[in-house]
DNA sequence: TGATATTATGTTATCGATAACATGTTAGCG
DNA sequence: CGCTAACATGTTATCGATAACATAATATCA
């Protein structure tokens, strides 16, 4: 007799509950359940009370789904990320998660583990086709793996903002100045007293790789320095290419008496190396690094870095797509901006 | 004239292309573009042929929005995760991708901040509004903050997979076996000739670090050592709670003559504080870590640890809760079960 | 007091696909 | 040759919501 007593509906787990079953049962039609859900247009108090008094009986959740299709509009960012088993990138997520939580938005992922073009059609097609309504890249540019974007981009029905990709007019971006970093590490350096100075740089090709370098050598040269192929050894960014790097360097540039690595993983193999090697740092060898790990100030001796805001780089990424997303709804005009975070330079021991 | 042209249709790109604009362009039914897309049932060479061509032509991608909603499956896994700032859920994060994607499946992430409960309902509740077909929940267990799972559990339509959890009957989880981690490691130590061997622990209440713990004092009491609270220091992981406790440990227990830490950044601490105090590492003092994180093997002296394949948990999870999706597909039963991987021993300098 | 605005609610169409059912054609077989 | 099975395609209903439009009851104002 009480088949449709609430308990029992309850019960019934494997059915969802729907709008329908919410406004048969507050005796209403759907569009008015619909209307009591999105706090919209009219309804009056007392029906108003009937039926989230169901609602909540019930426990109906609605569809977002379904609401997605009907509005065309999903409020899901796609989110495409490379290689999340280095710290760098899972900042930056770390970032996107906490900006996207807050303005509402929830982030559908993907990886891309290699640069075939192909599959850059497919991560994009596979996106849209959930209804996403921006698309976060965040592929860090490495040589032309960005080329596609002239082709593609302007086919892509939802805003696109790259992350850590070269400004390029007319397209929305968001990166950390990797050039100012490296002029910021090698003036301190100069500042330091040293005017031998080695470079270990990230893989050839790699967009902030080379800024970082660029930095350096301009910095060198404005300085009255010039640089040469031999004060420069080329890493992949991990500990092992990085002690590899150091000892090629030691070898090419014997009078070296810093040094400027890319990244921080790799500075670490080079002060233990050195210490190995009985390499006083920074007496003989100063060392400043690139990212700003945690880990950094333990490093012994602790290291000085230039240290990057990913999470805050994540944050702004979110913050500028939305606000893409936002003016395309109002049919505004879309104005592709591209900013750079500056970074910062962290003094520990490594160059006293 | 020509306001049919394909190039047309395909220069209007702020319009989707739909099913039925293939249907019509072919002169078929949508039914007729289904099954040619889905090659599924019967469909003549020659109408097939007609229909890819359009589709090829008109760019036509089919919405799994709408085909989620009709066919009550997203092929989409929700995935709850917390802190992704340390590296350890981000590397579990790439296994987890990298296997959701070997299998046809996209993620819907959320993170998770803070250990109030409403707001697990609403993260679980804002995942199911978007059809997930299941759910990692990839949350460290911390106390009671998983003490919801046998209220809510049950409600939930979709399998949940737990990582990191201590296993429980009838619920599905996959773990690092914590416990054996420790035993391994404190085994080692006594392996090394040590007998006072101290401990830094993790938070207590933090399930890994208690099991972690218990493998420590376990292994001590079964060679006849007695522990007590001297022979134990507590950190939060990070690499300055691991000094603080460290320093506090040297005064408890002044016979140390090795220490078991329950991570890797923790254990970096204890080296240089080590170093900076004149004890020489392994001599006086064996240091092994717990994680098995790429750089520990450039501390200096080399960090010996206990490695977890972290990247191997996510793919196992993901592996686990598809298994689980399709035999619920298939109405099957499912047997929920609890995994453990285990942990490696990886010898270095830092115990030698 | 009648015209118009505001409030309150319902009906129908739509989003873009698939499921279920219906129908017609061809092929094979006894 | 007629019956059935396999093939080929179309029609209608459905997934769960919202948009657009329609309608009716009040409230407000000249």
């Amino acid at each position: 007799m009480c088949h449709k007593d609430n308990t029992l509906v309850l019960a019934d787990r494997r059915k969802r509950i729907t709008i329908k079953d919410v406004a048969q049962a507050a005796g209403v039609s759907t569009q008015t359940v619909s209307r009591v859900m999105n706090k919209f247009s009219y309804v009056s108090g007392e029906t108003r009370q009937r039926v989230e008094k169901v609602v909540e009986e019930l426990g109906y959740r609605p569809s977002t789904l379904a609401r997605s299709l009907s509005q065309q509009r999903s409020y899901t960012l796609g989110i495409v990320t490379f290689d999340l088993k280095y710290i760098g990138p899972s900042r930056t997520l770390n970032g996107i998660a906490d900006k996207a939580d807050e303005l509402g938005y929830m982030l559908l992922m993907k990886e891309l583990d290699n640069f075939n073009i192909n599959r850059i059609d497919d991560v994009i097609d596979s996106l849209l086709a959930r209804q996403v309504d921006g698309i976060l890249w965040a592929v860090p540019e490495i040589r032309d793996n960005h080329a596609w974007v002239d082709e593609r981009l302007k086919n892509i029905p939802v805003p696109v903002l790259f992350l850590a990709m070269q400004p390029r007019d007319g397209i929305p971006s968001v990166a950390t100045n990797n050039f100012q970093g490296g002029v910021l590490a090698t003036q301190h350096l100069l500042d330091c007293g040293r005017r031998n100075i080695g470079h270990i740089s990230g893989p050839q090709g790699w967009w902030e790789a080379d800024e970082r370098k660029r930095g350096w050598q301009e910095t060198l040269n404005a300085a009255g320095i010039k640089t040469s192929a031999e004060q420069c050894a080329e890493g992949n960014w991990s500990p092992v290419s990085g002690e590899q790097a150091f000892i090629q360097l030691l070898n090419s540039f014997p009078d070296m008496d810093a040094v400027f690595v890319a990244n921080d993983q790799m500075a670490l193999s080079v002060l233990r190396e050195a210490s190995r090697r009985g390499i006083n740092i920074p007496k003989q060898l100063a060392v400043i690094g690139f990212d700003g790990i945690p880990e950094a100030a333990y490093f012994c001796p602790s290291l000085t870095t230039i240290s990057q805001d990913l999470q805050l780089l994540g944050e702004q990424a979110v913050q500028n797509v939305v606000e893409m997303i936002q003016a395309r709804q109002g049919n505004q005009s879309v104005i592709a901006q591209s900013r750079f975070i500056q970074p910062t330079l962290v003094v520990r021991e490594s160059t006293k």
